[in-house]
DNA sequence: TTCCGTTGCGCG
DNA sequence: AAAGCGCGCAACGGAA
C-alpha cells in the first residue's frame, strides 16, 4: 500500500492512503503524531511512503525512532523524470526551448521542490489551524504529482527498469538519511595522533605546523635563499624559472621528473600541506563529534547517479586517515568493495560473449591478459582507455587489440561516443539520462568545417562530449548497480539486528564501496547479506548474464585494515 | 573588503 | 607511470 504524507509543524502531518494507480480514495487524515503513525503502518505490513522529499522529512522521523522501509521520493523521482523528458525533448525537433514548453504542458504543476516552504510550515496547524487548507492543497498536489509520476514511469520504453531506478533512488534517500544519523565511527584521538606524527604539534590558527614550516624554509634555501611560498604555484614557477628550470605547472606528477634540489622537499610539502588544509585539526573540530563523522550525502548529486556530499569532503577522505575509522568496542566494520565494477558493467551492457566469459572470473584484468600477451597491466590500460576515451601513447595499440578480440564491447562504447558527438543523449542501463549538451556547445559545434581556431575548438568540444557520453553509459550503469546493491543490503540489514542504532547499519557509501557497522557477532551474517545483495543487484540490473559482480568483504576493526 | 576563476589534489 | 571520465574543497591572486 502507498500512503502519501505531508508533514506539518512538530509531529503533525496530513496523510492519505492511495490506490494502486496513485489516486486517493480517502480524505486526508490529520495526525498529531506522525512518527507513531509511521511505526504503526510499518508494523502492520508492507507500505511505501509517498512524500515530497526524504531529506526534509525522514531525519525527524529517525530522531523520533521511526524507521521507514520503503518510500517514493517525489523530488528525486521528479529529477529522474525531468532528466529523461528534458533530454528527449531537447534532442527532438525544436530543441531545448520546445522541451521546456512541452514538459510544462505534460506535467502537473508543483511549487518549488515539492514541499512546503519554511514560512508555510510555520503557518500550518496553528491554534486555529489556519494552515490546514494549505496542507490540504499540498497533499493533493503531492498525490497528483505522484500519480503522474507513476504514469510517466510506465510510459518509459523500459518501465520495469525505470521503475526499479525510481525505487532504488528513493531507497537511497532513506539510506542517506540513516547513514547521516548513524555516522561513520571516527576516532578523534587516532586522527590527532596521526596529524601530530606527520606535522608536529598543532600550531595556532593561521600558522604552519612545525614540519611544514621547516620544509618551507628548506625550500626557500634550495632556491638560493629567495623567499618562496610553496602554496603559491605562481611563485614556484617563477622561482624555478630563475633557477633555469621552465615548467608549465607545479603538478606533483610533473615535478617528479624535474631535477632540482627543491623538488623532493616540495613533493613532501605538498602532500603534508594537503593533509593539513583538507583534513587537519580544523576539519576534525568541525566535522567529528561524539566519535562520529556525519557527512551530508547528496543522492543523485552527480549526473551519472553517483552520490555527492556537502561539506567535509566525505568522498575524498585520504587513505592515510582510514586508521581513524574504528569500530566501537564489541563492534566490527564490514568493508565491502565491488571488484573492477566498471569493466564488468561494460561486459554486461555490451553482451559481448568473450568479454562476459572473462568477466565471469575473479580477476577480470588477469582473465583478459591472454589477449595482451599475458600482460595484465596492458589489459587494464586497454579497458580504461576504452571506457574513458583515452588514446594516447601505447593505449591506441592496446585499443586495437581490444577492438579485435571484443568487438561488441568496443562497439557499445563507440556508439555512445558517437551519440555524444552528434549532440544526442545516452542512458544508463536502468534509464538515467545524461544531460543534453548546452546551448554554447551547440553553437560552437554547429559551425561548418572551416580551417582555423574556431574549428579546432569545435572539434575539441565534440570529442570531449563523446568522451563524456562514452564514459557515462558505463559509470552511470555502475551507479545503477551500486544503488540496487545498497537498497538490497539495507533491506537485509534491517532483518538482522535490533531496531535503528542497535543493529547493523550502513555507515558509508562511496560509489562502489560500502561500510557496515555491526555487532561483532553479526559480522558473518552481514558478509552473507552483502554477497546476496550483490548477486541480486546483478540479476535485477542486467538480467541473465554470465558476468559476475564479485564483492570483496573484510571484517575489520579499522577501515585501514580493509585492504 | 568581497567575489570569483584558476590551480592543484584527494577520492571512485 | 600516466591517461581518459566523474566529483568537492582549499588556497591563491586578480577583479570588482
Amino acid at each position: 500500500m502507498r500512503v502519501a504524507v505531508v508533514a506539518g509543524p512538530g509531529r503533525t502531518a496530513l496523510l492519505t492512503e492511495l490506490a494502486d494507480d496513485g489516486s486517493d480514495h480517502t480524505a486526508g487524515v490529520l495526525l498529531n503524531d506522525l512518527p507513531a503513525a509511521v511505526a504503526g503502518y510499518e508494523r502492520s505490513g508492507a507500505v511505501r511512503w509517498v512524500w515530497a522529499d526524504t531529506a526534509g522529512t525522514y531525519p525527524a522521523l529517525l530522531r523520533a525512532g521511526a524507521r521507514v522501509d520503503r518510500c517514493h521520493d517525489v523530488r528525486l523521482v521528479g529529477a529522474l523524470l525531468a532528466g529523461r523528458d528534458g533530454a528527449a525533448a531537447a534532442s527532438g525537433p525544436g530543441g531545448p526551448v520546445a522541451s521546456a514548453a512541452g514538459a510544462a504542458a505534460g506535467r502537473p504543476a508543483m511549487a518549488g521542490p515539492g514541499r512546503l516552504g519554511a514560512g508555510q510550515q510555520a503557518a500550518l496547524f496553528g491554534p486555529a489551524e489556519p494552515g490546514l487548507a494549505d496542507a490540504s492543497i499540498a497533499l493533493s498536489q503531492l498525490v497528483a504529482t505522484h500519480a503522474a509520476q507513476l504514469r510517466r514511469i510506465s510510459a518509459d520504453p523500459h518501465p520495469s527498469r525505470f521503475g526499479l531506478l525510481a525505487a532504488v533512488e528513493s531507497a537511497g534517500g532513506l539510506a542517506a538519511a540513516e547513514m547521516q544519523a548513524r555516522g561513520l565511527p571516527w576516532r578523534a584521538d587516532a586522527h590527532d595522533a596521526l596529524l601530530a606524527s606527520l606535522l608536529g604539534a598543532r600550531p595556532p590558527a593561521g600558522l604552519r605546523p612545525p614540519r611544514l614550516a621547516e620544509l618551507a624554509s628548506q625550500i626557500s634555501a634550495a632556491f638560493g635563499g629567495r623567499p618562496v611560498n610553496p602554496d603559491s604555484p605562481a611563485q614556484l614557477i617563477r622561482a624555478f624559472a630563475a633557477a633555469g628550470v621552465r615548467i608549465p605547472s607545479t603538478r606533483s606528477g610533473l615535478l617528479r621528473d624535474v631535477a632540482h634540489p627543491a623538488v623532493p622537499l616540495l613533493l613532501e610539502y605538498k602532500e603534508l600541506a594537503r593533509l593539513h588544509t583538507a583534513n587537519g585539526w580544523a576539519w576534525l573540530e568541525e566535522w567529528v563529534s561524539g566519535g562520529r563523522f556525519r557527512p551530508e550525502y547528496v543522492v543523485g548529486g552527480v549526473v551519472s547517479g553517483r552520490w555527492a556530499t556537502r561539506g567535509g569532503g566525505a568522498l575524498q577522505i585520504p587513505r592515510v586517515l582510514r586508521r581513524a575509522v574504528v569500530a566501537d568496542p564489541g563492534w566490527a566494520l564490514v568493508v565491502a568493495d565491488a571488484a573492477q565494477l566498471e569493466p564488468r558493467v561494460l561486459a554486461a551492457l555490451a553482451g559481448d560473449h568473450a568479454f562476459a566469459e572473462a568477466a565471469g572470473t575473479g580477476d577480470l584484468y588477469q582473465a583478459l591478459a591472454g589477449a595482451f600477451g599475458g600482460d595484465r597491466a596492458k589489459a587494464k590500460v586497454a579497458l580504461l582507455s576504452a571506457m574513458y576515451g583515452g588514446a594516447g601513447g601505447e593505449a591506441s595499440q592496446l585499443l586495437a587489440v581490444l577492438r579485435r578480440r571484443f568487438p561488441l564491447a568496443d562497439r557499445y562504447v563507440a556508439a555512445a561516443a558517437r551519440a555524444g558527438e552528434e549532440g544526442r543523449v545516452v542512458r544508463s542501463r536502468l534509464g538515467r539520462c545524461c544531460p543534453p549538451p548546452s546551448a554554447e556547445w551547440r553553437d560552437l559545434t554547429a559551425s561548418p568545417d572551416e580551417p582555423g581556431a574556431a574549428d579546432q575548438r569545435a572539434r575539441r568540444s565534440l570529442r570531449a562530449r563523446g568522451r563524456f557520453t562514452r564514459n557515462f553509459v558505463v559509470q552511470a550503469s555502475a551507479a545503477d548497480w551500486a544503488l540496487v546493491l545498497l537498497a538490497g543490503l539495507r533491506r537485509r540489514l534491517a532483518t538482522l539486528g535490533g531496531p535503528l542504532q542497535d543493529g547493523p547499519g550502513l555507515v558509508f557509501f562511496q560509489h562502489d564501496e560500502v561500510i557496515v557497522h555491526c555487532p561483532q557477532a553479526l559480522a558473518g551474517d552481514v558478509v552473507g547479506a552483502v554477497g546476496a545483495a550483490a548477486t541480486e543487484a546483478g540479476r535485477l540490473v542486467f538480467g541473465d548474464t554470465p558476468v559476475r559482480f564479485p564483492v570483496t568483504t573484510a571484517v575489520v576493526s579499522s577501515y585501514a585494515d580493509a585492504k
